[in-house]
RNA sequence: GGGCGCAUAGCUCAGUGGGAGAGCACCUGCCUUACAAGCAGGGGGUCGCAGGUUCAAAUCCUGCUGCGCCCA
């Protein structure tokens, strides 16, 4: 083994060897009870990113520990079809080529994208591997296999059939750039610097004029309305008379509405229904005509009159100019206002009246929001489940066509005769009305609508397959919380529309890991770190590790300090397993002998991390898990143990050697076993490493071991209290010789002066790891707290004083110091707890155990203080400097 | 405008009613035969501000300030 753990040189070895065997596929017949993921399909043109990296480490994490545990453990994966981001890759590699899909067709488009895909779009998939995922990769699966159109076919007629799917004329968010309308979910809101242009509306029949604001002006050509607030003093007498809307002539009513604010620009709003939403909203309740001026290109149409062929922003220039010119326009200020973004491609939206279809959701979400309020789903953090509710309660219909080439094509057909339309699983030869020949919507749906049906159509619906049974429902989602509309929300609703059941019972949202400075981490900003860097350079054990600690509940600042922290604990994981393994007695046998109190503890120790752990893991406490074995690991096992166990690994004394080379061998497997869903590689290759696995007396890895069950008969509190006796001394004894300068090969003589009964025991037991650690001898032990006369300093623990001997060894300034330092702190000490005991509130109020032990705190703090006083007129002369209000 | 969250050491974060913690950074000394990715010792914090509840507040309540996210 070598001196420092080299990841590079494990990890893809191991990761090899599972695959090989096919260690991660689950198997349908398996009678143990299921555990089941069904992974948020990575869309397919992905490369892994932050958080992905998190989100996988915590599935991990938990289909190890569920294996450990004796679970079927299935982990579902696969990718989505990512309609616009995938039509995108290849019409960037035709435009490479000089060509646009409208000139190769439809149909050989697809096969590009199947081509595409075939090259390209398994990247993610490897990726996870990198990470040490144990998903089952025998059953990957895409929302485009053959399979799966079936199911989305299906959902598509059965919801169509039922009436919640429809087709209608409705203001959407057009893409000019994608050339498809999208839904509202994936439309960003970016506030952007513009201005708010005044413009004259002429009201009709008289010489008034009506000032509205505006921010787009270029829409005034498809005004159908004007409105003011029906409270607004100012405009109450203009209502239900006619404006002229400028440059077009068009006249128009003069509506009250109380969406309008009184107070934004003049207080009355020019209402163009056809291309904004809030003026859509106003246009249904008034009854108005819409006019579409912008055409789907971004282009101004035919009704935009002079304008036309324009774009947007030429239109608006145009437009001011042309008011300019008719003494109409009034002035423009600066002035923010949020524009909507496409999500894909940053493109602004152009709201457009379009012939879209729309799911409408109202009767679906009701028994998915009656599972979160009782329960049956639970989002984790919990807070999430209200974020879920508030947006099911106001749920609204979402536009499920888009115009692309890639993607399910939505199973409706139009007769061409007499223009009936069926919607259909399988493609119907000839309209059922009249005979006549059908042609296909060209439409694709929203990728989202088909990875709604992932947990149970990746499982093989609508076929009745095995694993369908086995593994439906699934136990735990764990997910990103911008995806909590986009597609939990909308898995749960089809969980229950077509299987009955919810899709998983938990539904973790991980928290956000920002870049260092605070911001997202997005290509674009250039502050994104990427996850497989880590990887190469500190393994994925550390990636995991780290990523693991820094993600508590809230979302947190990346730091590479924390994966370096797990890179550390590994190589410290690797040594201490090179110190067992190589010091180990070639006859030894893991088991436990408690020979010691350093044994009786460890042992102890070990048994309440093991179920602390377990609780950690299944209340999915991922960070305190990793905080918890990192510091049993380091600062209990390591530091301590492992110190104390030397003397005895090194002994001349085979019975010795024997005894605790078995404790430790034992110790390393369980270790190993608890960290082994964190870190899964460093485990398990230590793990191939142990004589009991080399022997065959274990499985071959350690995947397949078991979570160790709970020996309550190990937990022994006195042992823990003992080596607390042990380490508090053999600590004090180090600070003490660190204070009087001592040199490391200067070896101290202490007495030990036992104060309570039996409380040295475990000094006198382990006398020779306490001479190594502390580096001093016990000369004496002395039962009847007598204190000795000679120059000595004291260190203290419960029930135990250690008086190391001066004599020979004191620097008179050193020493000064010293002791006015340890002075000082047991005067803060005692004031303190005197202040509490002093107060009558505290002492009738406060629980009789807490009142105790501040007495005691104070007692301790005031024998130490007068000790330390005597000790300064001793070796110092005179009383111990202490300002006033320290003293007693 | 509505909602949610956050503010603790120089940095990144744990701690959520009873003695202020970790990692990194910093200072001192060590290549001690598992580990210099390490060992030993040490310095550093009116727990954002102001009130309140309580015998006791970093922790609970109210307000304020600053930052972030979501929705409209």
């Amino acid at each position: 083994m070598a001196a420092r753990y080299a990841s590079h040189e494990v990890e893809e070895r191991l990761m090899r060897r599972w695959l090989e065997r096919s260690a991660f596929h689950a198997s349908a017949e398996d009678s143990r009870k299921a555990y089941v993921i069904s992974i948020p399909p990575p869309n397919v043109t992905g490369s892994l990113h932050m958080g992905h990296a998190l989100n996988d480490t915590i599935q991990d994490i938990l289909i190890r520990y569920h294996h450990l545990r004796g679970y079927n453990t299935l982990w579902v994966v696969g990718t989505d079809h990512a309609g616009i981001a995938t039509q995108n890759k290849v019409e960037g590699q035709l435009a490479a080529e000089g060509l646009r899909k409208e000139d190769i067709g439809r149909e050989a488009f697809e096969k590009r994208v199947w081509e595409w895909r075939s090259e390209y779009g398994s990247t993610i998939i490897h990726q996870l591997k990198s990470l040490g995922c144990a998903c089952d990769y025998d059953s990957e699966r895409f929302t485009m296999d053959e399979a799966y159109q079936r199911a989305v076919a299906k959902v598509f007629a059965a919801l169509y059939e039922k009436g919640d799917i429809y087709r209608d004329v409705y203001l959407v968010n057009w893409c000019v750039r994608c050339g498809s309308a999208i839904s509202d979910l994936e439309v960003d809101h970016e506030e952007r610097a513009s201005k708010l242009y005044y413009v004259k509306y002429p009201v009709a029949g008289s010489d008034e004029t009506l000032t509205v604001a505006t921010t787009r002006p270029e829409t005034i050509l498809g005004d159908t309305a004007v409105a003011v607030n029906p409270k607004d003093p100012r405009y109450g007498r203009l209502v239900g008379k006619t404006a002229v809307v400028p440059l077009v002539g068009r006249e128009v009513p003069i509506i009250a509405d109380e969406h309008v604010d009184i107070t934004f620009g003049t207080g009355a709003l020019k209402i163009t229904p056809g291309h904004d939403p809030d003026d859509w909203e106003i246009g249904l309740r008034h009854g108005l005509p819409s006019v579409s001026v912008i055409d789907t290109d971004g282009l101004m149409n035919a009704e935009a009159g002079e304008f036309v062929g324009l774009t947007v922003a030429e239109a608006r220039t145009a437009v001011v100019e042309r008011l300019e010119r008719d003494g109409l326009f009034v002035k423009a200020e600066d002035h923010n206002h949020a524009v909507g973004t496409c999500y894909r491609c940053g493109t602004t939206i152009e709201p457009l009246l379009s012939l879209q279809w729309f799911m409408d959701m109202k009767r679906l979400v009701e028994p998915a929001i009656a599972a979160v309020e009782d329960g049956r789903v639970r989002f984790v953090p919990a807070r999430w489940g209200d974020v879920y509710l508030t947006w099911m309660r106001g749920i609204r219909p979402w536009c499920i066509s888009r115009q692309l080439w890639w993607g399910h094509r939505i199973p409706a057909y139009f007769c061409e005769a007499c223009d009936h339309i069926m919607v259909a699983e399988t493609a119907p030869a000839t309209c059922e009305k009249c005979g006549g020949s059908l042609r296909q919507e060209e439409d694709v749906l929203d990728t989202w609508f088909s990875s709604q049906l992932w947990p149970f159509a990746s499982l093989g619906w609508p076929e009745e397959t095995p694993e369908l049974k086995t593994f439906y429902p699934t136990t735990v989602l764990s997910t990103a919380r911008d995806i909590i509309y986009l597609w939990v929300a909308r898995m749960i609703m089809m969980g229950f529309e077509f299987m009955g059941d919810v899709p998983f019972a938990d539904v973790i949202i991980h928290p956000t890991v920002l870049a260092a400075d605070g911001r997202r981490m997005s290509k674009s900003l250039g502050t994104g770190v990427d996850p497989l860097d880590l990887i190469a350079d500190y393994g994925a054990d550390a990636t995991r590790f780290g990523l693991a600690y820094m993600s508590s509940v809230q979302d947190v600042r990346f730091s590479a300090e924390r994966i370096e922290m797990g890179r550390n604990f590994a190589n410290k994981i690797w040594n201490a397993s090179r110190l067992v393994l190589q010091g180990a007695h070639p006859q030894a046998e893991p088991k436990v002998e408690l020979a010691t109190p350093a044994d009786r503890w460890i042992f102890s120790r070990l048994e309440g991390v093991t179920q602390e752990v377990a609780g950690l893991y299944e209340s999915y406490e991922f960070d305190d898990v990793a905080r918890t074995l990192y510091r049993f690991i380091w600062n209990e096992l390591c530091d301590w143990y492992l110190e104390v166990a030397k003397s005895r690994l090194y002994s001349e004394d085979e019975a010795q050697r024997l005894q605790v080379s078995g404790n430790l061998l034992a110790l390393l497997e369980q270790v190993m076993i608890l960290l082994h869903p964190l870190m899964p590689f460093v485990t398990e290759e230590i793990y191939g490493y142990l004589p009991q696995v080399a022997a065959g007396l274990r499985p071959a890895s350690l995947f397949d071991a078991v979570y160790p069950e709970p020996r309550p008969e190990l937990a022994d509190p006195e042992a823990e209290a003992a080596m607390e006796v042990f380490t508090t001394l053999v600590g004090g004894l180090r600070s003490t010789r660190e204070e009087l300068g001592l040199a490391r090969d200067v070896r101290g003589r202490v007495i030990i002066i036992e104060l309570e009964p039996g409380a040295s025991s475990s000094l006198v037991t382990m006398e020779q790891a306490f001479s190594q650690l502390s580096g001093c001898e016990i000369s004496e032990v002395a039962t009847g707290g007598e204190v000795p006369a000679g120059r000595f300093a004291s260190v203290n623990a419960p029930g135990v004083k250690a008086l190391l001997d001066l004599e020979g060894l004191v620097d008179v300034d050193r020493e000064r110091d010293r002791l006015v330092g340890k002075a000082r702190k047991a005067a803060s000490d005692a004031a303190k707890s005197r202040s509490k005991v002093e107060n009558q509130g505290f002492l009738a109020k406060a629980p009789e155990a807490v009142v105790a032990e501040e007495r005691s705190r104070l007692a301790a703090a005031e024998a130490v203080l007068d000790e330390v006083k005597q000790q300064y007129r001793e070796r110092v002369g005179g009383e111990l400097p202490l300002p006033e209000k320290e003293r007693r």
